[in-house]
Formats: structure tokens, sequence, C-alpha cells
DNA sequence: AAATATTTTTATACAAACCTAAATATTATT
DNA sequence: AATAATATTTAGGTTTGTATAAAAATATTT
């Protein structure tokens, strides 16, 4: 069994290597995200990689080996379960879910998933958007396009979030972002990236950041 | 903070204390239950008794301090809700509960314990008839009389079960233990303390040990 | 009250997960 | 191609939670 530091340093690289061009995944861009020293990444993944949960070889690049990939899938659709939970049975607001998901995800119980993805009515998509992996292992394919992509004057709606901290979720919210709203660009500043968008019937301005932020379809 | 493993010496501390007769806990009774060396026990006890979670000194008796029976009530708190979640909202039986239950209680999240009690509508007792303490830290006192002190012919309602593992469970269940189910005692064997019972309109023969664990009112 | 047995603590060690600082390898720049 | 900058690993430490074996304290038996 992994500990719950390995599942979430799969997690991690899973995550990681998803939305990415091409460029390889090294150890500091690993540490970065787990906010951890960069030698600390490295003796874990010499661990890993005896594990034979990642491939890996000194200085090279970083990526999941099969059975490195299934528990991160599995650790994924745990997070996005437990999250759903929260959001559609205790009534949290989506910018709780995610820490305390980060806590749950490890929890051994193939019962205790199976049940309560059975309770949840077998979700699809938890409360960010982002698809549940199946039990199978297989997983939808991540979303392309954000609002800073879109065209102008196009009627789209929200698919999903792709930052989940506290704090751009509460200010998404606060602007009427959540998922499936209509919104639509009205223009599109060069100098900062900044665009007019109204959402509900309404006009704001976001900064690049943000709709870079939001997956729209 | 305490830490996982912390918060288990306590609930096992506050435990070993319910029930007993006066004796006084001792390490090497806590090293039994919770299946480790005396040594570590003795370490850990100075590391509580530093952070004042309970009184202690060398070679003397081990009881919590007011804030370690607070942390101890709050994990129990938690595992009895876990527990009664697990039982009635997921369908797991009351063999499958405690070990997973063992888990989640250390999941840190005030309001997650609230939703859980609101969601399970504040529920007394778990599934084992337990009671769970309130989140101010009350906590009903347990019971004291249990099948093998039952008067002989006397109507009995099963009120809960003192073990909690797989194997006195499982067999429980079999021969129609179950809380609520109305219970006789036709006669005690004075050679090894084994009973006949009716239960459910059922004869059974059951032993001393088992009639040690059900408790009856 | 001595001797013996038992319990508890102390000394020492190990694995997991982290750290800082130093060494080394790789990459970028001149 | 040599030098400088950056990334990564290695060396050496810390903390938490565990273990075994030896020492010390307490309890029991003679
Ligand atoms: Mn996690
Ligand atoms: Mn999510
Ligand atoms: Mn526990
Ligand atoms: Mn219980």
């Amino acid at each position: 069994m992994a500990t719950t530091t390995e599942e979430n340093y799969l997690k991690a690289i899973y995550h990681l290597n998803g939305d990415r061009d091409g460029k390889s995944l090294r150890t500091n861009e690993l540490a970065d995200y787990l906010v951890i020293a960069p030698s600390t990444v490295s003796n874990m993944l010499v661990k890993l990689s005896e594990k034979g949960l990642i491939e890996y070889q000194k200085y090279g690049r970083i990526t999941l080996s099969h059975s490195g990939e299934e528990i991160a899938l599995s650790v994924l659709r745990k997070h996005r379960l437990w999250e759903t939970f929260l959001y559609e049975k205790l009534g949290f607001t989506w910018d709780e879910i995610h820490d305390v998901a980060e806590e749950l995800e490890h929890i051994n119980s193939q019962k205790l998933i199976d049940k309560l993805d059975e309770l949840l009515g077998y979700p699809e998509y938890d409360p960010h958007g982002d698809p549940i992996p199946k039990a199978n292992g297989q997983s939808r394919e991540t979303y392309k396009k954000t609002l800073s992509m879109a065209e102008l004057g196009k009627p789209y709606q929200i698919v999903a979030v792709k930052n989940t901290s506290v704090e751009f979720l509460q200010y998404a919210s606060e602007i009427g972002i959540e998922l499936e709203a209509k919104i639509s660009v009205n223009s599109r500043l060069d100098f900062d990236g900044s665009m007019e968008i109204e959402i509900g019937g309404t006009a704001r301005t976001v900064s690049q950041k943000v709709a870079e932020n939001v997956y729209v379809g």
C-alpha cells in the first residue's frame, strides 16, 4: 500500500503532467507545487521509482508508471466523490470542500467509496466541474477552452473552474461565476488581457488570470 | 493539535478508565490494548504528560487531564457519528463500521462533524448502542447490566454490545443478537457461566464470554 | 526481610518524511 | 569551448512513532 504522502506525490505528478504542452516534469516544479524542499522530492522520487510507481532516473523526467497512475486515479476519484458528498449532502460551499477532501481521499475502504458513489447517484462531475474517474480507472479528458480563449460575443456556459483555492472560488461566487452560468465576452483589452464579460445579465470586468481559470463550453 | 496517534492514546485511556472498578490503569495494560511495546507507551506517556493531556508520573497511574478528556470525547463523538453514517446512510453492517470509523474519526473539520450530525438527525446512540457524546462534551454514562447479570425468566431488551470485533458482531447477528431484540435467560450453568437464553422466540445456548458482551435493560 | 518475579523505564536503533548546506550535474551564456 | 547560472542530488540532521534489550523500580512470594 502507498502511504498518504506517496499518494499525494502520485496525485501531484498526475496533475502536473496533465495540462502541460510537452515540457517534462522535473524535481523543482514538483517541489514548488507541494511546497517542500527539492531535496525531499529527490529522495522521494528514488523511493517511488524503487516501488515501481514512477518512471524516473537521476536528473531525468518524471512520469507515472501504470500502477502509479492507477493509484493516482483512484485517489482523484475518492477526492472528487468526497467533494461531491460535502457539497450535495452536507451543504458545504464550493470553496470549503477541497481541503477536507484532501484528507478524506486517503481513507482506505473500497466499500466506502462504492457506497458513497451510489448514495450520490453516480455523479460524473464534481462541484468544480472536474470529471470523476470511474471505478475502473477510466477518466474523461480535461477541458481545453478557458474564458481567456473565448470568442467575442459568442454565448458560452461555464463548465468548470481550474483553480480550487478558497480565494479564487469565493471571488468567483461573488461575481456570479458558477457552473452552468451563461457567459459571454464583450471585449478584450490587449494591454493586460483583462476582459469585459456579461454573466447572468450583469456586465463585469475580470483580469486575464481569472479568465484563465474558468473553463467554458 | 493532537496527532492521530496521540488521539488514539487518549481515546484508549478514556476507554480503559471507563468500565473499571477502581483498579488504576498502568503502562502494560495500555500497551496490550494498543498492541504495541510497553516501552513505546512509556515514552508516549511522558510526551502526553508534558503536553498536559494526561496526569501521570513515573511508575504511577494514568488518567486524562481535563483537556485530554475533551479531546477523547470529541474523537469518540466523531467515531460514533461516522459509524452511524456508515450504517444508516451507506448500508454497512454493524461489524463493518468500526475499522473505517477508526480512520474517519481523525479528520479535522468542525463543520464536517456538525453537518454530519445534522444529516443523521442528531442521533443519541451509535449502531452498537453506545451513546454519542454531544458537541459540548456531555456524555451519558455507560450501561452497567450485562446479559450475564440478568435475572432468570425476566424479559429484557438488548440495548448495546460491548465488543466491536468483527468476529463477535458477526456471530451475534447470526444468533439474533441485535439492538432492541427481546431476550430472556432461562437458566444459567454454574460450571462455566454459559446460559440458555430465548431470543426472538428461539432458544439458544451462549457462553459466559458472549453474555458479558451484551448489555440489556 | 530477603529473594524472586514482574512491571516500567531508559538506552539505543530504525524508518518515514521532512530540513539545510554542500557537492555535482546540466543548461545557458559569453 | 569555457564560464556562469541553475537544477538536482547527496550528506548530515531533526522529529515522530515504533522496536529490542538492559537497567531500575515495584510487587509478590517465601
Ligand atoms: Mn491528500
Ligand atoms: Mn474538485
Ligand atoms: Mn483511530
Ligand atoms: Mn460503536
